[in-house]
DNA sequence: TCAGAAGTTGACGCGGCGTCATGAATTGTT
DNA sequence: AACAATTCATGACGCCGCGTCAACTTCTGA
């Protein structure tokens, strides 16, 4: 059976690390999603699973660091689909209205995961910097860096244009799913418009700048 | 001396009620500061303090509690100051630049105040839900509501409207502190840009819903 | 078959949590 | 001025979660 393959190619000892591994981000999403981000300890995770206390520090450090193995999982499923969108597009506007879909897409039909989240009033909002989370961000500005690169669009500031998309993207996606009558597609069509409609406006790199 | 005239006006009782709340929350700031907020328990904010233990939980349930007020007085300070910049606006471009402005101004020279927060890496970005906070969020949509009724600008989704600019104001903050070449100039410009480039191309309430 | 490595276990000491009985200080009343 | 009532500060207390660690079990490679 499988089991028994994996556990020769890997060896049982890395199979059972790798599954109370899981095991704890499993009993993690469950204890989160019951009691709130807040309120949970490392022992109710650990009671949530077959193990003992002792062994949640030999896989995590705290609970925050378990909180953030599940965000990376998100993160890791997101990532992937934006690059590919952005890979895709043939023109700015592609570019923004790709990525702006695909996310609010995500956040919408991902909603068990971010709805865990949002329960948690603690867990103000959407936006956490985890590695991956951050990694996806660099993603964006190095692709908007190439695309300024290929004249498909002007030279603006990388950084601050990667961050008010981020800080749009993840506001909007708020209210998205807070309100009933926003659809992924208003809120994909609002970004877009905002950004396609302010590019060429925004004050161009190395002009303007008194220094 | 004033405290004997306080002591007159007010009572002995709620002078030193006045003066525990106040001493209780300097020695938080403080404390947050030094241990960030995360490692702070409440027994080292009062132990910060000349009161016992028990004394706290008159005052505040819980450290989070005590953040709040933090927050709360903050957002205090700089709503009155977005308020009169937005009513002293004549048109929707000093409305956007002067809301920007004020609040990357405030965000810079109240460094002390933010940068204790920005320290703890757990409380992940400048953007935080505390009562006062949101209020301050709804006192935006609603001067934009009135801009809109006055013609001054387009009837947009107002709500989207608000979280798109919240989403860039806080996003781009963060960015304008971290980065040393960022200035409160640059930032506003970015901003206001934005807004005013891409507001024309927003899409218009009422008009384009598929309902 | 066995020695060493790797990993699991749960009891332990420490410290923070929130409560509550006690007592001190302030207020209002006569 | 004396007193009763009210308000509030105090700190000891029981409870529980924390992270550690010595003992033990399981696996691995020779």
């Amino acid at each position: 059976m499988s089991i028994d393959l994996e556990a020769k190619l890997r060896g049982k000892r890395e199979e059972t690390k790798a599954n109370n591994r899981q095991a704890i981000i499993d009993a993690a999403r469950l204890v989160f999603a019951e009691l709130g981000y807040g309120a949970t300890t490392v022992r109710d995770i650990i009671r949530a699973t077959e193990l003992a206390s002792g062994t949640f520090y030999n896989y995590f450090k705290s609970k925050e660091e378990v909180y953030q193995a599940l965000r990376d999982e998100t993160a890791l499923r997101v990532r992937p689909r934006l690059r590919a969108e952005r890979i895709r597009a043939r023109n700015f506007e592609e570019f923004i209205s790709g990525s702006f879909r695909t996310f609010f897409d995500f956040v919408k039909n991902d909603q068990a995961t971010f709805a865990t989240m949002r329960r948690n009033q603690e867990l103000q909002h959407v936006r956490i910097d985890t590695p991956e989370v951050v990694a996806g961000f660099d993603e964006l500005r190095a692709d908007l860096e190439v695309a300024m690169a290929n004249g498909m669009m002007p030279a603006i500031d990388s950084d601050l244009l990667m961050a008010a998309m981020v800080g749009v993207a993840f506001e909007v996606a708020n209210h998205m799913l807070v309100r009933s009558d926003v659809s992924v597609d208003d809120a994909a069509r609002f970004a877009t418009a905002l950004f396609l409609g302010g590019l060429p406006a925004l004050p161009k790199k190395g002009a303007g700048k008194k220094r």
